[in-house]
RNA sequence: GGUGCCAUAGCUCAGUUGGUAGAGCAAAGGACUGAAAAUCCUUGUGUCCCUAGUUCGAUUCUCGGUGGCACCA
C-alpha cells in the first residue's frame, strides 16, 4: 500500500495588517480564503476580515440555496457583524451554476468597493474561485454542457483575472477525516435528516436533492429506502472523504498553473 | 469432545485441474471554463494462516498445528 503523506507545507503568511497594506496599495484586489472542506475555513475567513475591515463573498455552490442549512454547513452564526454575500441567495430546488456565480460575484465585488470595504473571497468550491480571479470567459449564451472537449484559449482565459492573495487552510489528511466523521456524527443529531424530509416535503423532488450530492444525495437516498441508515452513513463519510480530495486536487493544480497559495493550519 | 467447512490486497471475496494470483469497495494521483458537494481518467508484490511431507516446483495435494464458523454430542 503506497501512502504518501502530504506534508504540510510550510505556513508562511502575512499578518492580517500586512495583508491590509497590500490591498491599500493597490497590489491586490482581493484577499481569497480557500481549503477543503473541514479546514477551518470559515472560521478564519471571518476573523481575518474582522481584523482587516473585509465582507465576505462566499464561494460555495451549495450554499447558495435557502434551507440548506445543515447539510452544506453554513454556520452563519459564526459570522458575526461580518457582512456576507452569495449565501441563501437561491430557494432550494433551483439551479445555479459557474456562469450565475461569476455574474453575482461582480456585482457583490463592486458593492463591496464601493462602500471603501475590502473584498473576501471564501469558500471550497475551486471552480467558482477560479472562475473569478482568474477571469474565465464564456462564449455565447450557451455552451453544450459537454463543453469539457473544447479547448480554452489562454488568453481569452486570463482577461479580466483580478490580483489574488490566497491563503489555504490546510490540516492533514487524518485529522481532517476524523474531523468530518465526527462533524457528519453531530450534525445527523442535530436533525440534518430532518431537514432533507422537509425539503422532500415541501415539494423540491428527490431527483434535484440528489443532484446537489453528498449529505443530500445520500440522505435523499436513505429516506426513499434505498439504503440502510448505517450504510448512508457510513457511504457518506466516504464520499466526504472523497470530496475533499478531490478539493484538494483542484487546489494543487491552481498551484501548478502558477498561482501562489498561502497555506496555513488554522487548527 | 466429535465431524464438516473456511483461513488469499486495508475490507468482502474469486482463482490457480501444482508453474508464486485478480475483481468490487477502500486508498493514492490526476482531469475539469454555463450541473463542480457534479462528472470522469489512471494506479493492485500480497510471508495466498504456520510447520512438515510429496514434487523439478506448493498458495494450490497430504499429515499435523493455530484461529474462526456450523452442526452433532
Amino acid at each position: 500500500m503506497k501512502t504518501t503523506p502530504a506534508a504540510l507545507p510550510e505556513a508562511e503568511i502575512l499578518k492580517p495588517a500586512e495583508i491590509k497594506a497590500l490591498y491599500d496599495k493597490g497590489e491586490i484586489d482581493l484577499v481569497c480564503v480557500l481549503g477543503p472542506t473541514a479546514s477551518g475555513k470559515t472560521r478564519y475567513a471571518v476573523e481575518l476580515a474582522r481584523e482587516i475591515g473585509a465582507e465576505i463573498i462566499s464561494a460555495d455552490s451549495r450554499q447558495v440555496y435557502r434551507g440548506m442549512d445543515i447539510g452544506t454547513g453554513k454556520d452563519l452564526e459564526e459570522y458575526g457583524e461580518v457582512p456576507y454575500h452569495l449565501i441563501d441567495i437561491l430557494p432550494a430546488g433551483e439551479q445555479y451554476n459557474v456562469f450565475d456565480f461569476q455574474r453575482d460575484f461582480h456585482k457583490a465585488y463592486e458593492d463591496i468597493v464601493s462602500r471603501g470595504r475590502i473584498p473576501l473571497l471564501c469558500g471550497g468550491t475551486g471552480l467558482y474561485i477560479s472562475a473569478v480571479t482568474r477571469g474565465y470567459k464564456w462564449e455565447g449564451e450557451k455552451i453544450p454542457l459537454s463543453s469539457a472537449a473544447q479547448s480554452v484559449n489562454p488568453d481569452k482565459a486570463e482577461t479580466g483575472s483580478l490580483k489574488c492573495f490566497y491563503i489555504g487552510t490546510l490540516v492533514s489528511r487524518e485529522e481532517r477525516n476524523r474531523k468530518i466523521d465526527k462533524r457528519l456524527e453531530a450534525r445527523l443529531q442535530e436533525g440534518m435528516i430532518e431537514e432533507i424530509q422537509g425539503l422532500l416535503d415541501s415539494g423540491v423532488s428527490a431527483e434535484r436533492l440528489i443532484s446537489y450530492g453528498l449529505e443530500y444525495k445520500f440522505i435523499t437516498e436513505y429516506l426513499l429506502g434505498e439504503r440502510s441508515r448505517e450504510e448512508m452513513q457510513e457511504r457518506l463519510a466516504i464520499a466526504i472523504h472523497q470530496f475533499a480530495k478531490r478539493q484538494m486536487t483542484w487546489f494543487r493544480g491552481m498551484e501548478r498553473s502558477g498561482v501562489k497559495i498561502h497555506w496555513v493550519n488554522p487548527l
